[in-house]
DNA sequence: TATGAATGAGAGTTCATTCAT
DNA sequence: AATGAATGAACTCTCATTCAT
């Protein structure tokens, strides 16, 4: 059971690591990984120095908390927001047009994801991707399988892709300014992919 | 006649700049750019420590440098086999088709140009783009505009269009492994865009 | 109350920059601006190799505010001693034998004070120059304007002839070998110029 | 016979050298001796890099070659131009007066001698003091003892004073900026030691 | 004699991490 | 739990010097 576990975590999971992380995901959005600066995310969040090595042991094990806390948070937003709407075509819509939206109001986090997601680190891509396996589900059975079976959809290769709609979502909503503005609308997106769906 | 020994030097000053270019390629795709350690580049390379500022001012003149680099050369391989079709729906898949094999056959370069674009680097990220501006055009005109006409793609706008198929290039190309063998075949991306615009 | 723990803390801190500071002086004096290595500078005060730069943001930086200790110290000393004096004779022999001591018992503070002057490095030079100022007003007001006033020494420029005594004072108590002996007496510099100036 | 080896020397001193030398001043008169780019005198001087070790072993050998050019220069002019006054009063007017000429008419090598004399490196300053130690005799001599015998100047100690002007000569013919004029006119300095050793 | 590519020791600086308080 | 002084490995960059041509 793993639920004791977690328990524990949300424990641990005081105000102060919570600033932490806060201030990790700007640091890192900002600068990358090995850009960034410990001591200043410290300082950052309101403490000293050395503050961090009290909840994290390591610049490394804290990126990878941080990867975790991410994916969490966006896949439970995405799922809640896709589901919402029982039509695949409109599911599809909405997982864009939700995808967009978090990256706008979740700038750094979405910057942490996409340059993790494109990094050369092993380790912290193949944490992201685990983090992110139920999000091909959603997109794989929710949408595509759901709208191949009711025949909105033509008889694509559900898991492939799925693949490739991730993909074009990691790389299109990745294209947003400082600002956190789009460069390609939600919708331009969504009608693209459901073109090339279409029955 | 100084003119063959003038020749032969910069042939040797060529090759060393080459060995290096090269050197720092695989660095850079293997470190990213803040990893990378300059002096194992020129290593690497088989010179010594100090030899990377014989060629280049500085870490990041070197990164500028091989960016025009990777940029020109894989542009021009681009044009040459895209305008070797006539019929712009072969154009869209030669398109995807070279795009992956240029991946496949040159790795490093393929890893320098998605991490870089995806770097948090204006300068990188801003030369990067300038380099590639020819590849709108191939994809905007050669393609797009070309079928458009032609009747075979509907009446999609072009240039934002060719920007989400560039970008879909980029996101689906960049999945490759250490051998170069890509997680997407190139038929399936260009299938699936060939699907979004069918008239 | 915290107020004691700070004020202990700010005196460690103060210890160890002062003990930099002391470090630093002997480092210059010994190889100038540009020998010097920050390095030993941190190992000779007892430190590890980084640690100067928790307290000095560069090695230029350190040595500017060398300048202006060294200088504000020597200009403390010396008008405490001048003014001691009432007679204008009388201070300028202070003038030379207090400032023949002082290089004396400062021999490292005095031998930065000196190649400072004759650097290449304007900033450097400005400092020193700025923070001596005073000095000139020590020299021409309450030395020679007095003694002038007071029909002592001729009618001489009072600004031009401080720069010159000023000037005479820098180059002689510069001679000096490493155990701080002097090459010239204070008393044998400070007649020459009584002589000049006398009515 | 020194003269044959000085006629070796004279050969030896090829135009090339003299090119060398002449861009060796420029440089450790701008950057000072560990400032000094032994690369860049050697294109300065209109070669190629390493030529500069086809004439001398060394930076150091270059700078200690470069203080004996200078120096002998320096004391030829002097002496010629001393000793074409006749009365000890005018001598030392023109040996201030000369003195202030050659520097602003060799401002490169001006400031390499005063630098010199103001360095750390014990070997550059001892070479230096060496090569102008005929100047002690000039104003010992020639200026001084000459007049105190005819009872122009006061009994003075003829080699501690002659010491005493030279490091006056020195510290104010210093003061010079870098188009050459002089902070101190030649006039008032050599009037403030003829008032101070008038009988 | 002149060249300039190559060398590699050494310097300033950064910063993740430790630990005594 | 929080602090921040201290550490020292590691990195970029400089440049005196060598040497084959």
């Amino acid at each position: 059971m793993p639920r004791h576990k977690e328990e524990e975590k949300r424990e641990i999971m005081s105000e102060t690591r919570s600033l932490l992380l806060q201030a990790a995901t700007e640091e890192f959005a900002r600068e990358g990984y090995q850009g960034a600066n410990i001591n200043r995310i410290s300082r950052n969040a309101g403490f000293a120095k050395g503050t961090v090595y009290n909840y994290f042991d390591s610049k490394r094990a804290l990126m990878l908390d941080l990867i975790e806390e991410i994916a969490s948070g966006h896949m439970e937003f995405m799922s809640q927001q896709v589901l919402q709407k029982d039509d695949p075509a409109r599911r599809l819509e909405q997982f864009f047009a939700a995808g967009f939206a978090w990256v706008t109001d979740n700038l750094s986090r979405g910057l942490v994801l996409f340059t993790t997601l494109n990094s050369h680190d092993m380790e912290f891509k193949t944490r992201m991707y685990e983090a992110y396996l139920p999000m091909f589900n959603l997109v794989g059975q929710d949408i595509l399988a759901a709208g191949i079976e009711q025949g909105i959809f033509r008889q694509v290769e559900p898991v492939s892709t799925a693949a490739l709609i991730m993909n074009i979502y990691l790389g299109t909503g990745s294209q947003v300014n400082e600002r956190g503005e789009q460069w390609f609308p939600a919708k331009q997106v969504s009608d693209f992919c459901l073109q090339a769906l279409r029955a």
